[in-house]
DNA sequence: CTCATAAATGAGATATTTCTCAAAAATGAG
DNA sequence: CTCATTTTTGAGAAATATCTCATTTATGAG
């Protein structure tokens, strides 16, 4: 059987971590095959080729599998993009490198997209953390004069809306990068920025 | 016991009519309770204060009602809609007027909202329909040169999205013009109308 | 009011999923 | 290699939900 993600991170350490790996990518692949609300345990277990009862010696429910799943990777998603971020000054420029990133990374991890998708709405942990990265970028722009928005929680929610809307269609229809890019548009002009300077940062970004 | 929308809205037409739509009512009422995956047969025969095997009598499945309740609810929306549409020519008007009332309706009636929240997942007609009418009112913005974009399902999508984002705050927060507005601007800064314009339109729109 | 028909009832059969636990197997420290 | 300990196993008990149907009740046309 071939290893998922977490299970090839877990390497050699202990028979127990790895069998507890083993579960958070199964779960992961069933979420993605056939959505967090129709998640059974025993597709976990089967889709981790363990038996049933195993699955009770790692985890409570089919809750809190899903809240680990939904945090490794957000952690590991996370750790990406910090490393794509470093140096960048400028607002926009920031914004539009960690949308176009953090779309690119769960698109080509289609698996880990119907978590993050399905993880905002069970995982309240998973929005905030969004909240927290993208607001301090927001922030950054206002105060530097290039965004002409209030910085609210309805706006992080709109924002964070439009993003999901991009890996959903990306989702359904294959990757595409004209819809990164006008989604990303989309999000500067929701800031205040004109279409003109939107298109530009994105294609600047977009092209590197 | 009292009756809701769509039992009331039957009257006295028909006993088994009468049924229905109070099963209808008492669906609508324990998505909005307990979400639309949590429904179970029994709460709505329950809620309905009828027998549980009555419910086979009237539908099929669980989709099956709740595609019917979707359905209702949606033809009821899109009539008070039409009456508040009709003579307005302006593109950002008729958006801005569409939006900011289907919101209201859909807040002031909040166990409609999570069938029409959860709905737009499960039955594909209801995200058509929005699609449909909105597509409308863009090409004409478009058509009068007042909006400054490519009018693509993509783009509807992004608006559909930030029209949940105003519906799911107020649901949860409470009732306030401020988010319908706040939104309403923004959909209009997405399709290219400027900060300044946008408000005014926003503000025209919204204190009549 | 009467009666044929339509509708509702609810007990229980069937189906699905979760969860437990005694027994078996695997692990790794010494 | 040995063996106390950890982990896995999977059969089946328990819990939950769906669906059927023989019977009862309500309806409204005549």
């Amino acid at each position: 059987m071939r290893h998922g993600h977490f299970r090839e991170q877990a390497g050699g350490s202990g028979k127990k971590l790895r069998t507890r790996a083993a579960l958070v990518d199964a779960a992961i692949k069933v979420v993605a095959e056939k959505g967090m609300e129709a998640l059974k345990i025993t597709d976990v277990t089967t889709a981790a080729d363990v038996a049933n009862g195993t699955f009770y010696n790692h985890f409570e429910d089919k809750d809190e599998i899903l809240r680990e799943a939904a945090f490794a990777i957000v952690v590991e998603v996370s750790q990406k993009l910090d490393a794509d971020m470093a140096g960048i000054e400028d607002g926009p420029t920031r914004v539009v490198t960690a949308t176009a990133q953090f779309i690119e990374i769960v698109v080509d991890a289609p698996d880990w997209a119907a978590v993050v998708l399905g993880g905002t709405d069970h995982v309240p942990q998973l929005r905030e953390d969004a909240d927290t990265y993208l607001r301090a970028d927001l922030e950054r722009g206002v105060a530097q004069g290039k965004f002409d928005v209030e910085v609210t929680s309805l706006l992080v929610d709109q924002i964070l809306a439009l993003i999901a809307v991009a890996m959903r269609t990306q989702l359904k229809g294959g990757r595409d990068t004209k819809v990164t890019s006008q989604v990303c548009e989309s999000i500067l002009r929701l800031l205040g920025v004109s279409g003109a300077k939107a298109r530009k940062v994105v294609s600047s970004v977009l092209n590197d």
